[in-house]
DNA sequence: CAGTGAGCGAGCTTCCGCTTGACTT
């Protein structure tokens, strides 16, 4: 019989846990929740109140397994999961499902994983919060019914598994509202007039002044104008004002904020940086990677300390408590920061190393002194116009927590890197050394990345830490945005510069509208969205999670029946679904573009059986309408007449080559030329389906072939020796062997190569 | 891997939030 058993939800904390507390003590977990309402059906007896119907998944069976025999071994239980809701409710359906007192059990929590901490915990144990456990169910419950009612109407109305739900669908809105905002979004340009001036005569870069003036102009005959009165005027400086300031640390990770700096910073993905601060967390080297909090432990506070004041001196400790700003934070864990603070660097593969070294920098940060900066701003004055030219700089007295570690930003271009300004004095001459004026063009608003999602995400209270990654995975896997680059344009950019009295002009290009790593609706998720606007616009609120969750909290207090809750929810939006299942037609997004220039019929888009296509006459009156699909990164939406008539042109034919006809289309993979059955790929960016000949066709072809046949370098029938990107492989029945290391090739018999698959083969199945 | 786009019907899809392995390649 053992004394004590301690049940927490992590395997990795357990681990941790058992070292603080005696041999008396056990300590499992239930990783994570071990009970969830039935997969099957819906799990909820409406009209029973209701009532859930909870089921032990078939993955949760041996932890429950093991969960019942150490609880029957053990004298007193000791429940210690999350002090959140979800984690009271997972104290509950323990209790329930290892058959225990509801009265007797200790239910306890940690706030911190430190001995001080854990045996205070042991100390007060409490009973399960039965409010707080009917909070959840009614959030679980909400979620439940959202998703699983909507869902359906979607297979009904637009297309088979799609999905709604609370999150998801947000997610989704903010995207094609962005999209939309770009799409409408009229990009106009103007001239910025910057100078470069000094004082008396030149002497050398530090000197000069990098100055903005406070006019732009529309037009570039205006901008040509006023550097001619620039030519003629002389500059004085005018206000000259010194100013201090300070620049405080971010506070220490949290999971979003995790998220956004090691996106912005290493180039991880949202799913990445998860995967690897859980191998960080399982190896003890930082706390637990989900939370909301952004508060440290006592001992981490004082461990960070010490580290600073060895390393860099008092002068550079600030010890700080920050508070938790995130809307709905439950903070039931430490903010995410390195478990040994005085430990710089970790083992590990790169991608780990490179985070560890990120939460440690922004841990340590936090712990540091202000910078301390100070601002210069000098006004210039024109004798011959009232415009003003300003020049700001800004020089480092005191680097502070910037010895160690500065936030990023999501804006790309840093083109304000301040300056530092000699020292000037009012009613001083400056003569310019350059001053040119540089066509801007104004940018639409950005496009989300994953992280900068999870921010806006985090900003409406919507989600939570242990479900930023998944949601993002799951609207991509729906179908609704993609994850992609674009090349961007090139776009003209004129400048006028005015040099030792002369004005020259000047065209250079620039590149707008390269995007890398962003999320791009699709026309699915675009048909989605705008169903769940016109039919369920409080689900998609953006303030919809925050009310609800609003009563949750008055039902964790006790203050309002979690039941009467969810039938005042559930009443008005059932109707909803009956009333938005007898729509008659499918959404289909469908758009008219207009009629074709010679038959006259319709051209429409929408989305098909099998994705967006367009179409040419009507289905009525026994018309035959044609159909081509869109082509990828083109959007129902924002197609034009002619680029839909484009898609009718192909497949087409190419001509004959050696008696058979090739025929050029556009597949899922890009442009392809059709010969004998067989399928070859166009170069990118060289040939173009539409107006490729039938000369080029057949060399693309020719090519094809001559590299395959340099392929081959033994076929024995079933088995084949060919080269391959990473030199010469074996192959047989689809199955692909590597060469061992010294063979040639060329000598090998069908024996040898039999040899080197069965040896293959049994190596494989060992391990 | 790429082409399809008639219609019917059975059986399937789906949520959010807590946790990690056990599977493949």
């Amino acid at each position: 019989m053992i004394e004590n058993l301690v049940i927490v939800e992590s395997p990795a904390k357990a681990k941790t846990i058992e070292k603080f507390l005696g041999k008396d003590f056990r300590v499992v977990s239930s990783f994570g929740h071990i009970r969830d309402l039935s997969k099957k059906n819906l799990g909820i007896d409406i009209k029973n109140d209701f009532n859930p119907d909870y089921e032990i998944p078939k993955e949760k069976a041996k932890v429950v397994r093991e969960l019942r025999k150490a609880a029957s071994e053990s004298k007193n239980i000791w429940i210690a999961s999350d002090e959140d809701r979800e984690g009271e409710a997972i104290a509950w359906h323990l209790v329930s499902v290892l058959k225990l007192d509801l009265e007797k059990t200790r239910r306890i929590v940690f706030h911190e994983i430190t001995r001080e901490a854990i045996t205070d915990a042991i100390q007060n144990p409490r009973k399960v919060d039965l409010n707080l456990v009917n909070s959840q169910q009614a959030r679980r419950i909400l979620d439940r019914l959202v998703g699983f009612e909507i869902s359906p109407v979607l297979w009904k109305k637009v297309q088979p598994s799609l999905s709604a739900g609370r999150v998801q669908s947000v997610a989704v809105r903010l995207i094609v509202e962005r999209e939309r905002e770009i799409i409408a979004f009229n990009t106009e340009s103007s001239f910025r007039i910057s100078a470069l001036f000094h004082p008396g005569r030149p002497a050398g870069d530090n000197s000069l002044i990098r100055a903005e003036a406070s006019k732009r102009f529309s037009h570039e005959k205006d901008a040509g104008e006023f550097l001619e009165l620039c030519a003629a005027s002389e500059f004085m400086v005018g206000n000259v004002s010194v100013r201090p300031g300070t620049r405080s640390p971010a506070p220490p990770f949290i999971t979003s904020t995790l998220q956004q700096e090691a996106y912005r910073k290493l180039g991880f993905s949202v799913a990445q940086t998860m995967a690897v601060a859980q191998k960080l967390y399982e190896a003890g080297k930082i706390t637990y990677m989900r939370t909301d909090s952004t508060s440290l432990s006592k001992l981490a506070l004082a461990k960070s300390r010490e580290v600073i004041i060895s390393s860099f001196g008092e002068k550079y400790s600030k010890t700080r408590q920050f508070k938790t700003r995130s809307r709905g934070a439950q903070e039931a864990h430490e903010a995410i920061r390195p478990a040994y603070p005085d430990v710089t660097t970790v083992t590990g593969n790169q991608n780990e190393k490179k985070l560890y070294e990120l939460i440690w920098k922004r841990t340590i940060a936090s712990q540091m002194s202000d910078a301390e900066t100070e601002k210069t701003t000098i006004s210039i004055d024109m004798s011959n116009s009232p415009v003003i030219f300003t020049a700001t700089g800004e020089v480092i007295k005191f680097d502070g927590f910037l010895k160690v570690y500065t936030e990023s930003t999501d804006h790309e271009n840093g083109e304000d890197d301040k300056l530092i300004i000699p020292p000037v004095k009012k009613g001083m001459i400056l003569l310019y050394d350059s001053i040119s004026a540089t066509q801007k063009y104004t940018v639409p608003p950005p496009r989300y990345t994953e992280a900068s999602l999870v921010k806006k995400l985090e900003e409406l209270g919507i989600g939570r830490p242990s479900t930023y990654a998944p949601t993002i995975s799951t609207i991509q896997n729906r179908g609704y945005v993609m994850r992609e680059d674009r090349a961007g344009e090139k776009r003209p950019v004129r400048v006028l510069t005015l040099a030792a009295g002369k004005i020259t002009s000047t065209s250079k290009t620039e590149l707008a509208g390269k995007e890398k790593s962003k999320l791009f609706p699709q026309d699915i998720g675009m048909i989605v969205n705008d169903f769940l606007m016109e039919n369920f616009s409080d689900i998609v609120d953006y303030h919809f999670t925050a009310e609800v969750e609003e009563q949750f909290d008055e039902i964790a207090m006790g203050k309002l029946k979690w039941t009467g809750m969810l039938k005042k929810f559930y009443d008005p939006f059932h109707s909803k679904v009956e009333k938005t299942l007898e729509i008659k037609d499918r959404k289909t997004g469908v758009r008219l573009l207009g009629n074709h220039p010679e038959t006259g019929e319709p051209v429409s888009v929408k989305m098909g059986r099998f994705g967006p296509v367009a179409q040419i006459g009507d289905a009525g009156d026994g018309g035959k309408p044609r159909f081509a699909s869109l082509t990828r990164n083109q959007l129902i939406e924002t197609i034009t007449l002619e680029e839909a008539l484009n898609l009718f042109r192909l497949p087409r034919s190419l001509g004959e080559y050696e008696g058979d006809e090739m025929v050029a289309g556009i597949g899922k993979f890009g442009p392809w030329i059709r010969y004998r059955d067989k399928f070859y790929s166009m170069k990118k960016g060289v040939d173009d389906p539409y107006t490729v000949t039938t000369e080029r066709a057949a060399e693309i072809i020719k090519d094809k072939e001559e590299n395959d046949r340099k392929k081959v370098i033994r076929d024995f029938g079933d088995i084949k020796v060919l080269n391959g990107r990473f030199g010469p492989y074996i192959t047989r029945d689809k199955q692909n062997y590597r060469m061992p290391k010294g063979t040639d090739p060329e000598k090998l018999t069908k024996e040898d190569t039999i040899n080197i698959i069965s040896k293959t083969e049994t190596s494989k199945k060992s391990t």
